[in-house]
Parts: C-alpha cells; sequence; structure tokens
DNA sequence: ACTTGGTACTTTGTATTGCAAGGTACTAAT
DNA sequence: ATTAGTACCTTGCAATACAAAGTACCAAGT
C-alpha cells in the first residue's frame, strides 16, 4: 500500500467536480484543462481526461464547438451546458457536506492529538 | 447520470480515510463505526465496510482483537497500528491538499458567479 | 513532395473499489 | 426448537483512474 495510490483514490470523483468548476469559468479543451489543473497542484493525465469529459457530454452536461487554433490541429472547446451548471450546483452541496464531515471527525479528539 | 452516483464517487477513497480518522479517535467493530459514520451523515454500507477493513489490516495499518460482548456474537475490535499513523498523516497531508485544490477552483470566478 | 516534431484527440486493457444481495454464525428469549 | 437480534463475511457487478499505444492534423525544414 502506497499513499500515492491513496490519493488518486481520493481524486476519483472529485476530479468530475473540478473540471466542471473549471469549465464553468471559461470554456477550454482538454489540453488546457489538464494544463490548468496542475496550475492547481492536480495531476491528471489524458487517459483519464478524454474518456470523462466524453462521459459528461453524453450525460448532458456539457457541450463542445470545434474551433481551429493557429499552431496544431483544431481543438474541442467544452463549456457546461444548463443541466450541467445545475448538476455542478449539487455537486457544491455535496463537497460541502463531504469536507463538514471529514473536518468533524478530524477534530472530535483533539485533545488526544495534542499530547503528540 | 444522477447526482447520488457522483456523490458515492466523491466518496471512494474518502472512505479509507473517514475510518482511519475514526479508529485513531478510538477502537471500534464494523457495526460500530457504520454508526458512527452515519451520525457524521456518511453512509456506508456493510458490503463496503469488511472488504476495506480486510485489506487495510492486509495491508499492516490496522490490528484488531476479539471481544466478547454481553448482548450478541463477539465483535472484531480494529484499531490502528503504528504503520496506521503514519499513513493516517500522509492522507491529512493529501486531504488539505485536496480541499485546497478545491477551494482554489472555486474561487477562480467570484465575479461571473456574482451576477446570478 | 517528403519527413519530422509538435499538438490534440481517442481507444484498449487493467486494477481498484463502492455497493447490492445473499450467506454464516453466535446468543438469548419465547 | 424456533425466532429475532447482532455481527461477520463473500460474491458479482459497475464505475472509473491510469498507463500505454494509436490516429490525425499542421507547419517548418530538407
Amino acid at each position: 500500500m502506497n499513499i500515492e495510490n491513496a490519493k488518486s483514490q481520493m481524486r476519483k470523483g472529485m476530479l468530475e467536480y473540478c473540471v466542471l468548476l473549471l469549465l464553468k469559468h471559461r470554456p477550454s479543451y482538454a489540453s488546457d484543462i489538464i494544463q490548468q489543473l496542475k496550475a492547481a497542484e492536480l495531476l491528471v493525465v489524458e487517459g483519464t481526461l478524454y474518456p470523462l469529459l466524453t462521459r459528461l457530454k453524453n450525460d448532458g452536461l456539457l457541450r463542445y464547438e470545434w474551433q481551429e487554433s493557429t499552431q496544431g490541429p483544431p481543438r474541442k472547446y467544452y463549456a457546461l451546458s444548463e443541466e450541467g451548471e445545475q448538476f455542478l450546483e449539487g455537486l457544491d452541496g455535496a463537497w460541502t457536506e463531504l469536507a463538514n464531515t471529514i473536518n468533524y471527525l478530524k477534530n472530535i479528539h483533539p485533545k488526544l492529538l495534542e499530547t503528540k
């Protein structure tokens, strides 16, 4: 068991949330998203992101349009659909709940910890 | 796509962290853990928890001992091992990082949101 | 024209893990 | 003996992160 695997597991599900947050901010294409997430210290690879984007699109949460690039092949710019915005609000709620739960669990035993 | 599935995905990996947090607080047996997590608004079922506990034990992060119960069959009380405590510290770091990332992503576009 | 390098999108196979459902076993009360 | 309550365990399935390999477009150099 290593900590890297645990981190990877933690990212599961969060990635979807993070990508939607980014796209709410600004429509982007895959490689761009990867760069932005890296800037936020969240490492994602292509093999993870492309299937995720396709899934979100098939679920009606995203739409995309091709745009020419001045250098290189055209890019698929993804953006949130109406439904995607609503879904994101649901995820905001889920995130808040989860964060509250963890903070609660972290703080039920402060005295025991301070002795360390 | 429904929000329940998304929530479930968010819990992935977090569960491991939550269980270790609980066990650091106090050694517990499975049904007890489920009750405590329910109190923290995190719903977990047996089919999820038992394999998780077994895995953590096999990885050397937990140990357990049987204890008689005044009512019903004996209980398997799990507690953190030395290694488990170290691992938990690693998870604390991972959680903090992840929470920072999400908060960062949530706050890169406050102006756009306020117009809603 | 052809090759090379850069960028971008896609697919396949594998491992992990949450969960529903069903099963086993011990205890105590009827 | 039977039933109810508690506790532990296993099997099969679905979702998904990731590594790795593949496809395609474009521009610059030869």
